[in-house]
Formats: structure tokens, C-alpha cells, sequence
DNA sequence: GCCTAGCACTCTGTGTTCCCGAGTGCCAAG
DNA sequence: CTTGGCACTCGGGAACACAGAGTGCTAGGC
């Protein structure tokens, strides 16, 4: 039904259309990709494309335009991904290898990615599910106040201000902290709840209630703060191009923790570094942009997601190479540290 | 040369153009503002508020515009600061105070100021010039690795992973952090180095190698970070509003800290809480925006700037209002933690 | 001296019409 | 199955007219 002809018009129209913005006639493609056949021929082709859905005419008479359908059978079978060149892979192994900390990885890829696709770029934190507790600190403020700061092996810092149901000491607390780390350190933070169940037994009677306190906001920030932090960069690169729903719509998504969390999806457990890609419609929200995505992380250890979003009419094969670059290089800075 | 009524002529343009986001004209202006005098009279106003350069018109034969110059008049003389309303404030106060931590505090206000104003609102983190360290720890990573965290009393924490010259036991770590403990706790962060400067001295031969590494890594936190981060929300805001500027401008300045920086202005030192009004040509870059700012911070402890970003039609009264009352209450939020 | 009414004038924005050209679909011939 | 030819469609730009809003100016009234 789809013979290769018709196939090689198809792409040829994805990426006249991609490069172009204007809808493509069957004269300039049969020109311009030397296709051994004449406009008319096209035109059949053409009109079969149609008819199976995967292009389409704005009006009646202008070129033709490719559906969702139509990327999506050009992303799928079509296209090769764009390996990046040398240079752009030396600028982002440089420009990566400078992060201070973990916001700062975060920051880099974030600007990085946008930057090298033109696109806006979206880099979930790293979760917390598979990380390990490297340290447990708890420091004094005043006698009602302690702030509890947990740090991961993924060099995450959570911190939390605790306001305790009786003045204590000290003293006391260092030997909670004490305690904690000799019971945590190393451990993943998955297993923290089973290990910290039985603690306060540990512990002199009157230092319990403190402790309680002090486990239930533990316990809180490992859940509240899962995966929750997402970051985007580039919305700049909106400005130039349109989107079928309006630029407020993305704008708002964008802001939006929980939209942004949807449209990057859930890493496929069964082959985590595969780069998704939603195009228009298949998304959730936000129909009229399409999202490439893949997981990133350190060996076996998916730790979370980073992607682009853009307009349905971008170049795949460039995107899709860019986030996979950036992936694999993050992944290697994260397991590096 | 401006009496009264054309201050008042004046008045009612800029409410009417920010209001209606049209050309204001003679007649109507006369009509909706009882100004008790014919729409003849409004038009030699309109005249001579021309001659001075407060108003424009886009075209011959349209309604005027505040000029630059109109709306700075307006802000100056003609307009008060419009208090936010009582279901606002306990808005404001009980969203802000659910906050967990600096970084919950900050994202929580600068998502609240772009609600209320229904502009972009930018956030500068409070700079650690004025604070002072709370607590300084150094966890043993491996052999040959140590994080360094700075705890400040602004609830703020800096981390860095240091790479050691050579292997130095957890014991010599422990102690160097007990060192720098009793060396720094509570000092403020701008006489840390010269506290710091014969630190080595006081330990073992042998660490000092580890220390000053570890010394250097420190002393690069507090310069580097200093007032560097700035956060943003509510770009959604944009895609109504029309800028001079290109709206892909804006976007980008949104997303250079340094641009940010200068558009916020310097807090002057003699009047800290003050708002700052920059219109349109009077900024920076961006010369088509109006930016209200503030200080904010604990008591006299003035810490960091936050306002809000706009077009030049802008309803200033309002905005104000609501920065100077978020601004507060952050301050007020701030102090207690 | 200031305010007001009237009037002629100048624009912008909108609606209409017209036409060109790109692009199509279809048909018949190779 | 491919190709050349042909009639058809429709969007978009140019030309044009027109209504309406708003102005500046001048002359008269308080």
C-alpha cells in the first residue's frame, strides 16, 4: 500500500516542510530531491499519503503539510537519529564538566540543551528512590530548633527546619545524630522507613518525643520531595515559533511541575535509556507540541528524565541526537561524582 | 505651567490606557471622568501635556498615550499605592508560611507575586554577605573526597565535593571540622576569610595540605555564590501583553541572571525598603519594560531585592502594592526562621 | 482670560472587489 | 504505472472606498 516511493516522498516532505514552514507542491519536491519522476507522479503519491492520513492541506489548494501520523511514521522508520559533531561534543563534555554541585549539573544541562536544540530544554532532578543516605546531620539552632539535613550519594541536599516539642540539649542531640547515622549511612533511602521504625527504642525515654518529631519530617522529605523538582530553560526559542494552542497555553505547562512531570513521562522500565517521543496529539497536555525525552543516570541506576518540547514541525533526527548526547554525558558526570 | 486639572487630565489617561489598552481620546475622557469642563478644554490640555512630553499620539488623529515621562509623573505625584485587600493578605500569609525550607520560601513567593500581580515576577535569593555561618560540616565521601556544606542562619546551605590532595583518615576530617566549627559559628560570612586565613597553622603539619584545599573550596562558596541566584515566574503573563521589544527579548533576559540582576537595581543603602520604579526607557535593557522592585530581608538586615517585570502599561498603583506587601511578609517569614 | 461650540481635516481600520499564481485533481495518451 | 495537459479552486495581496474617531483651530460667551 506504502511502496518505498511514497515513503521517499513522505520524507522528503517532513523535512521540505521542517526547513521551510511552508507547505510543499508536488513541483518543488519533485525538483529538489531528485526523485527520477514527474510533479504528476507525486501528486498520486501524494494523494494516497492523504488519503492513509499522513499528510494533509491547510485549504484546498496549497501544498501539503504532514500530520502527527506522518512524523510519526518519519521518526519511526525514516529517520536516523544526527550523531552530534565533534566540536558540539567537546563544547558540552567542557562546558558539563565545570558543575560545582549538583544544582549546578542540573542548571548546565538544563541551559546546554536548550541551547543546542533551540529548543525548550526540561531536566528532571535526580530522584531521591534509588539513592543511598551518605549522612545525616543534625544541627542545633536554639533549644526548640534543630535543622536536619540529609545528604545522598546522588550529592542531593535536603534540609529542614524542626521545631521540637521540648527544649533539648544538645548533647542530647548529637548523640540522636549519632544514632541515625550508625543506622542509615549507606542505606537506601527506599529502606529508611523499616529502618527507622524501631529507633526511638534506641533511645533514652525522655529523648523520644524529640525524636518522633524529628523522624516524621525525616520520613516527609524523603516522600514530598521524590520527584518532584523540575527545571526548563530556552523559553525564548518559543517566541519564534507558533503553536497551534497558544503560547500562553506552554508557557503556563511549563510552570506547571506536575503538566511538566506528564509530558516527560515514565521511563520505561525495560529500556530505560530509550529515547520517547510524543508527537502533537499523542501528548497529554499541550496536543500541539511534540516532547523528546529519555531517561538519564549512572549505569543501572535510571535516576530520572530530560527532554525537549517544541513545535510539531522540528527537526527530529537533530533533536533526538542532542538529548541522547546530553543524556549519555550527564549520566557520565553523575556517575563520576 | 501644569495646573491641577491637567495633572488630572493626565491622571485619567494613564488609568484609562492602562485600563483599556486604547488610545484615550478627548471625549471619552471627558465623559467617564467628571471633569466638569467640555471635551474641548481636555483637548488644549491634551495639547499642552504633549508640548511637555507626557503623552504622545500613536498617529495623527488618535487618542494620546502616557509617554515614559507621563507615567513616571503619574507614579511620582499622581498615583497612591494601592493596599491589597483583606482576603489577599491572609492569602499571602498562609501561603508563605506553609514554606519548608529557604528554597521552599523562595519559589513559594515568586509564584505568589506573579498570581498577584499577573506579571513576571523575579526573586533574587537573599545573598550571604550579611549572614552568618550556623554550622560548617565536612563528610568523609571516601579516602580521598570530603563534601563540604555551609549552613548560614538565613536557612540558606551551600555544598561543594572536594577532591584531596592526598588520603587523610576520617578522625583528621572530624577534627579539622570541629576546628573550623569553633573558628567560624555564628561569624559573619564576609569575616570568614580573614578568620579563616591562619587556620592551617593551628592544625598538624601533616593536614595542612588537606586544609588548605579544603580552605580554598570554602572561601570560592562564599565568593561565587554571593548574590548570584535570581528566580522568575509567571512568563505565561507575557503572552497577553505587547512589548516595544520583541517578546522573545524579554524571555531571554528572563533567563540571564546578569541581565536580571541589573534590571532589580541595587537596594540603596539609605532608604532599604523603598520601592524602586524603573519605566520603560529608564532601564537597563529591556527599554520597553517597567520593572517595581524592593529590598526585602530581616529587620534591618536587608538581604536581597525582589519586584516584579511588566509593560510599560502597567497598573502601578496595584503592583506596588503588592510588592511592597509580599516583600513583608517574606521579610517577616525570613526573620522567624 | 479662560472655557466652549462648531467645523473642517486627517488619519486608521475595515470591508469589498479583483486578480494572480501556486497547487491540485482528473483524464487520456504513452 | 507514468506522464503531460488542462480546468478548477482558493488564499493572499493590491487597490479602493468609506465610516468613524479624534484632532486643531477659530470665533463667540461668561
Amino acid at each position: 500500500m506504502l511502496d518505498d516511493r511514497k515513503l521517499a516522498v513522505l520524507r522528503a516532505i517532513v523535512e521540505d516542510y521542517v526547513s521551510t514552514n511552508e507547505p510543499v507542491g508536488s513541483k518543488a519536491l519533485a525538483e529538489r530531491h531528485n526523485l527520477k519522476v514527474s510533479p504528476a507522479t507525486v501528486r498520486n503519491d501524494m494523494a494516497a499519503l492523504e488519503e492513509e492520513g499522513y499528510i494533509t492541506q491547510p485549504h484546498t489548494s496549497a501544498g501539503r503539510v504532514p500530520t502527527d501520523k506522518g512524523y510519526r511514521l518519519f521518526v519511526d522508520r525514516l529517520s536516523q537519529i544526527k550523531p552530534l559533531s565533534g566540536a558540539e561534543r567537546r563544547a558540552i563534555e567542557t562546558f558539563l564538566a565545570g558543575a560545582v554541585d549538583l544544582d549546578d549539573v542540573v542548571t548546565r544541562t538544563v541551559r546546554l540543551l536548550a541551547q543546542l536544540t533551540r529548543q525548550v530544554a526540561v531536566v528532571q532532578y535526580p530522584t531521591l528512590t534509588r539513592s543511598t543516605v551518605r549522612h545525616v546531620e543534625l544541627v542545633p539552632l536554639n533549644e526548640r530548633r534543630v535543622m536536619l539535613v540529609l545528604i545522598t550519594n546522588t550529592g542531593r541536599v535536603e534540609q529542614r527546619v524542626i521545631e521540637l516539642p521540648e527544649e533539648v540539649e544538645d548533647t542530647r542531640i548529637a548523640h540522636m545524630r549519632a544514632v541515625l547515622n550508625s543506622c542509615l549511612d549507606g542505606c537506601g533511602l527506599s529502606s529508611v522507613p523499616e529502618l527507622v521504625s524501631d529507633l526511638p527504642e534506641r533511645l533514652p525515654v525522655e529523648d523520644r518525643p524529640a525524636a518522633a518529631t524529628i523522624l516524621s519530617v525525616l520520613l516527609e522529605t524523603l516522600v514530598e520531595r521524590h520527584d518532584e523538582k523540575i527545571v526548563f530553560a530556552g523559553a525564548a526559542n518559543l517566541a519564534g515559533a507558533d503553536f497551534s494552542t497558544g503560547l500562553r497555553d506552554v508557557l503556563e505547562a511549563l510552570e506547571e511541575q506536575v503538566v511538566l512531570m506528564r509530558l516527560l513521562g515514565e521511563t520505561t522500565s525495560d529500556t530505560p535509556s530509550a529515547l520517547t517521543v510524543r508527537i502533537g496529539s499523542e501528548n497529554p497536555y499541550l496536543r500541539g507540541t511534540s516532547v523528546v525525552a529519555t531517561g538519564y543516570g549512572s549505569g543501572d541506576n535510571q535516576l530520572a528524565r530530560l527532554g525537549v518540547l517544541g513545535p510539531t514541525r522540528m527537526d527530529y533526527p537533530v533533536t533526538m541526537g542532542a538529548v541522547r548526547a546530553v543524556a549519555r554525558y550527564v549520566s557520565q558526570i553523575l556517575a563520576a561524582s
